[in-house]
DNA sequence: GTTCCCCCATACGGTTCCGTATAGAGAGGC
DNA sequence: GCCTCTCTATACGGAACCGTATGGGGGAAC
C-alpha cells in the first residue's frame, strides 16, 4: 500500500502531540507507517520539511481565519463561542500547540508566525467584544482572556468527558460574555 | 572552579525553557558550564536523575502552597492576585512549565505529579472565590479561567515588558473577582 | 512487452549522545 | 609527608538518527 504526503503528516502529527517535536524521528515515523525511511525522503526534502508541513497543517485548522466565519455565525456572541466549542468537540490536537510553542522558543522564523497567527486570533476576539458593547480597554482585556480559556483548553482537563468539557466551556464562555 | 548540584540544575532549567525537555543533553550541558561530563555523572545518577530535579525544583516554586501563604495575605482577593503577581515579577520560569507538561504526555508518574499540583492550586482558587461570595458552580468557573490566565501568562505576552504585563494581569485578575 | 514514473528497500558514512571505567588533581586533616 | 574525600578529565563502547546513493518492484500507458 502506498502513503501519501499526508499520511505521513498524519502519523508525525500524533508524535508531536505526545513528545513534541524532538519526538518526531524519521525513523521510528517509517518504523510506525511499516515503511522504511527511504519512503519518507521521497515525500519530504528533509525532516525540517516535515515539520513546517506540520504547521501549515496547524494554521489552516483555525477556521475563524476562514472568509466565510463571519457569516456562518451573525451573532458575535455566537462567534465566540464557536471557536471554543469547535476546538472541543474536533479534538484533533492535545498537546501539538504547545509543542509548537515551545519549538518556536528556539526558532525565530516559527515564532513570529505563531505570534501572528494569534495576533490574528485575538483581534478577531477583541472585535466581537466590542460588538458586545464592551469598551475596547474591556474588550481588549477580556479577549485576552478567551486566548488564555482556549490555550488551557490543551493544557488541562484531561480526564473529563468531552460532554463535561464543553459544559464547563460554556459556562466560562459565559462568565466572559456576560455584562456587569 | 567547582559545581554544586544546584549549579548543575540552574543550567538545565534554563535549558529546560529553551528547548524542552529533550534539549537537555548532558554532554551539552557540561560543555555550558566548562566542565566534561565525568562531573555531571558525579552530582546525578543519570540524566532522568537532573530532570526529576527540575520537576522538583518547579513544584517547590508555589509558594500558594506554603503554609505562611495564607498569613501573610489576609484578604481573599489579595491571595488570588498574589499568586498571579508573583509569578510575573520573579520570572524565574518561561517556557518551563509548557515543556514540563508536554513531557508528562508520554510519562504517566510526571503527569499524574503534575496534575497534584495543579488540582492543589485550583483548589485554592476556588475557596478564594467562594469567600468572595460566589457560589460554588460560579467559584470552580472561575477558578478554572484564573488557571487558565496563569497558564497563558507562560504561552504569549513575550515582548510586553514586566511592567505592561503587570498592569493588563490585573486588569485580568479585576475582571475575574468583580461580583456581577 | 517495453518504457516510464511513482514509491520503497537496502546499505552506508557521519554525527550526537548516553553511560561506564579509570585515573588524577587539589584541599584539608593528622 | 601521607591519606582521604570531592570533584573533574579522558577514553571507550554502543545506540539512535540524519541524509544520501543506488537499485528495484509494479502498475499505467502505448
Amino acid at each position: 500500500m502506498s502513503q501519501s504526503r499526508d499520511d505521513w503528516l498524519d502519523a508525525a502529527w500524533r508524535m508531536l502531540g505526545d513528545g513534541g517535536v524532538d519526538a518526531i524521528r524519521v525513523e521510528k515515523l517509517a518504523e510506525n507507517m511499516g515503511v522504511t525511511k527511504g519512503s519518507f525522503y521521497w515525500h519530504f526534502k528533509n525532516r525540517r520539511d516535515l515539520i513546517d508541513g506540520l504547521l501549515d497543517r496547524w494554521f489552516s485548522m483555525r477556521e475563524e481565519l476562514q472568509p466565510e466565519f463571519i457569516t456562518n455565525y451573525p451573532s458575535p456572541e455566537e462567534r465566540l463561542w464557536k471557536v471554543l466549542e469547535r476546538l472541543i468537540i474536533k479534538r484533533s490536537a492535545k498537546g501539538q500547540p504547545a509543542a509548537l510553542r515551545l519549538w518556536a522558543q528556539t526558532h525565530e522564523d516559527v515564532a513570529i508566525k505563531i505570534d501572528e497567527a494569534d495576533d490574528l486570533r485575538r483581534n478577531i476576539f477583541f472585535e466581537q467584544f466590542c460588538a458586545l458593547g464592551f469598551d475596547r480597554d474591556e474588550s481588549e482585556i477580556r479577549a485576552d482572556i478567551y486566548m488564555a480559556v482556549i490555550s488551557a483548553e490543551f493544557l488541562y482537563s484531561g480526564h473529563l468527558s468531552q460532554k463535561d468539557r464543553l459544559a464547563k466551556a460554556r459556562k466560562k464562555h459565559d462568565v466572559l460574555v456576560k455584562m456587569l
